[in-house]
DNA sequence: GGTTTTCTGTCAAATAATTATCATCTTTCT
DNA sequence: AGAAAGATGATAATTATTTGACAGAAAACC
């Protein structure tokens, strides 16, 4: 509670790719790294490199590196990953249903119970094995599953709205596709994927680089 | 080429945001807004928002503040949204077929206009108007039609080769969805969508909230 | 077994980004 | 028309982030 608050989101967003880049190495085998052959690989600085993973404890030895199996699992642990969460999908468009059924999210562990939607000619439909229910039924099956996490894929303008019902729900950590900012409690964590905002960026910086 | 150089991608990054509230306000028939109003509503410090848009002119006024409809303008133009780019989407599964489709990209104008795949069972249907083409034709398809931008939603395993084809064809932007970093010459710009990397993030942040 | 090399963790320095301040110009009000 | 209030753009100060340097521990080598 007080540790985790120097940690800053910089460093944060990183950690997701040293996972990334260490489960690779555990793939092809690799049983030991340092900050700089990690550093030649996923491009960060070595220092970088030691100084975030040492945000978190000390996991490389002096002359040797990293361990990693051991730094993967590690990272793991600390992205929360040893745990298993309820998610739930609130808009069963043409996104909802692709994230339902997206294997990359599986492979790390993570899997959708339930989509919830307000159109009758969706209610019910089955992406595979994920069912859509009617929204009517969310608060319900919240409190009954125990869910964790939603992930809004509705349109902006029932965006807030479905928010509201979600914190009502007593939900405290929201996924947010749709192209807009949510209010919610300061309890509430919020993570957007703001898909318009990445597409106007690489329009820009496609733009500027043709000048 | 110069200037551009100078301004940081925390600005870049925060212009499609501008962008996105000023479109908001000049929805609701706003003509005029200052920068601490704005502050207000976009949640960034008054002085930032002024030092982020004195980045590429002074559109503001002294005593007045900024004229809606003309920063948003101003701020579509420095984007590139007053051109009409080419794009393709490469890999037709669920994701690439789900932003084949996604209306928010519409509204900004944007348009995808083929997607490509190597199963012989998606070649041929057409997802709304685009249509889904055999991988072996995108090299015609794009010298002959001057694409601009190439999505790339394959796994994991094939999207460098993916990159490679695209570089080879001329591509010089890529809007990047596999979980993976592309390898690709200076003069191509990619700008990565790591869904995963957010889930991640965003599972760190929900654990952390609860300790 | 001793010496050299490798490599971390920490601290200091440098760089980048954000926030505060203020002179100056407009608008608004009387 | 003149005074007060409001607001920008520029610069300075502060804060955050990244990079560099190095002591000391472990591994590798001979």
């Amino acid at each position: 509670m007080d540790r985790k608050n120097r940690i800053s989101m910089a460093v944060i967003r990183r950690l997701p790719k040293y996972h990334r880049y260490l489960k690779d190495l555990l793939e092809r085998d690799i049983k030991r790294i340092s900050s700089k052959e990690l550093s030649d690989i996923i491009g960060f600085t070595a220092s970088q490199i030691r100084q975030d993973l040492n945000n978190f404890g000390g996991f490389g030895q002096q002359g040797y590196g990293y361990n990693v199996e051991e730094l993967y699992k590690e990272i793991g642990k600390i992205l929360g990953l040893d745990k298993n969460y309820k998610i739930i999908i609130i808009g069963a468009g043409n996104l909802g249903q692709a994230l339902a059924n997206y294997t990359n999210f599986q492979k790390e562990g993570f899997h959708v119970d339930a989509m919830f939607d307000i159109n009758p000619r969706l209610i019910g439909l089955k992406i595979r094995d994920v069912e859509i229910m009617d929204m009517d039924n969310i608060e319900e099956y919240v409190i009954k599953n125990n869910v964790d996490m939603a992930i809004i894929c509705t349109n902006k303008d029932s965006a807030q709205d479905v928010a509201n019902k979600l914190v009502e729900c007593g939900i405290k950590a929201i996924w947010n596709f749709a192209p807009t900012d949510l209010k919610v409690p300061d309890d509430v964590i919020v993570e957007n994927v703001h898909l318009v905002e990445s597409l106007l960026t690489f329009t820009y910086l496609y733009k500027t680089s043709k000048e």
